[in-house]
DNA sequence: TTGGTAAGTAGTTGAATACTTACCAACAGC
DNA sequence: GCTGTTGGTAAGTATTCAACTACTTACCAA
């Protein structure tokens, strides 16, 4: 028998587990039965807490929103120059993904699903907040000088979420924990030099 | 009764429709009776010329791999300038994910799977053989002079695959066909920028 | 002490799903 | 025109999985 934990606290145990299986599974092949394992508890008890499987990944992708975009924010106010604080951010993410490395599988797995799942407008929901604080930054950076104010902001952000991904989809391909954080900026001097003032 | 097919016509029929279905359709939610449904023949007959599901998808992303390398290649040696070349790829490669939805969807699905199947060596075979003509290309362009000798190539090519990415990520995330090719240009230009010569 | 509720277990159910088997029709080669 | 092979059908089978049910136990407040 386990031990009995009151909802709140099984509800977020539940969903650590399996943000926890999906560092190394698709989130399509992770059963309730392996979550409750993974929690140590039986099948059955999952759904005393969730009233179907669709609503723990609900909830771990509400997770994943609040705890994402409260370390890059952070990340940005940490910085004074806007520059830095996009540097800040991009370091911030990459970490994120390194101490997570099941939210993009489950971020991959959503997106495939064509219907408008509730997860899914979690995940876009993310996806807004993120570029509207990229494009704060852009704002700010055109403001002080750092960037030309002919730069194209929308371009911008959509491309700094494509280097991201592109370094997520390289670790997923070969299997290790995310590039090296020297490639990382390595690709990310490139994107600044993309963006940023001619000399 | 449906009509007799040879293997080889039925097999590429087959990959056809499971390609076909993959634009709507998370791969993993993709059956053996959707595919034979789609395709016009019983669910039993589909294994009269696969041997297993994973068959079928291994077959798919073997076309997908001869077709879209031609088609980027076939676009690079339409260019005589490096970076005339570069934007031609980049175009190819656009036109490929529009003409071909299924396939991002495909490529995502099988990048999940931490083991090592062999439709992800096909996927990974498919990348390199990318990664290495887009190298030449930048081997070229600082030799012509249209990039510096400072170039970092391998982080251009890593950059150059996140464009990609991010586009097919924002169109999956709002459900339209790849975003408008308009949008594609901008942010190439952007990366154009990031790899060029410094004005 | 007691009674209600929340959180657990074990077992079952019904729907999918990949793959198999038994049989049959078409057709090519002799 | 017979015969073996090939590609088809229809009807399985074994398994997996999400969700439910019937029942039990821990805990708390009256």
């Amino acid at each position: 028998m386990q031990n009995r934990l009151p909802t709140e606290e099984r509800q977020a145990e539940i969903v650590a587990a399996a943000l926890r299986l999906a560092r190394e599974l698709s989130p399509a092949l992770i059963t309730t039965s392996d979550i409750a394992a993974a929690v140590g508890v039986t099948q059955g008890a999952v759904f005393k807490h969730f009233p179907t499987k669709d609503a723990i990944w609900l909830a771990a992708m509400a997770w994943v929103r609040e705890r994402l975009l409260a370390a890059l924010e952070a990340a940005a106010q940490g910085e004074p120059s806007p520059l830095g604080a996009l540097a800040a951010v991009f370091r911030a993410q990459v970490a994120f993904v390194v101490a997570h490395p099941g939210v993009p599988r489950l971020i991959f797995h959503e997106l495939q699903r064509p219907a408008d799942s509730p997860v899914k407008q979690e995940v876009r929901a993310l996806l807004q907040r993120y570029r509207r604080l990229l494009l704060g930054l852009f704002d700010a950076a055109v403001q002080q000088g750092q960037a030309p104010a002919t730069l194209d902001k929308d371009a911008a952000a959509t491309l700094f979420v494509g280097i991201v991904q592109g370094l997520v989809m390289q670790s997923m391909l070969n299997g290790k924990p995310v590039a090296t954080k020297a490639e990382a900026e390595r690709v990310f001097a490139l994107y600044l030099r993309g963006i940023g003032e001619a000399p």
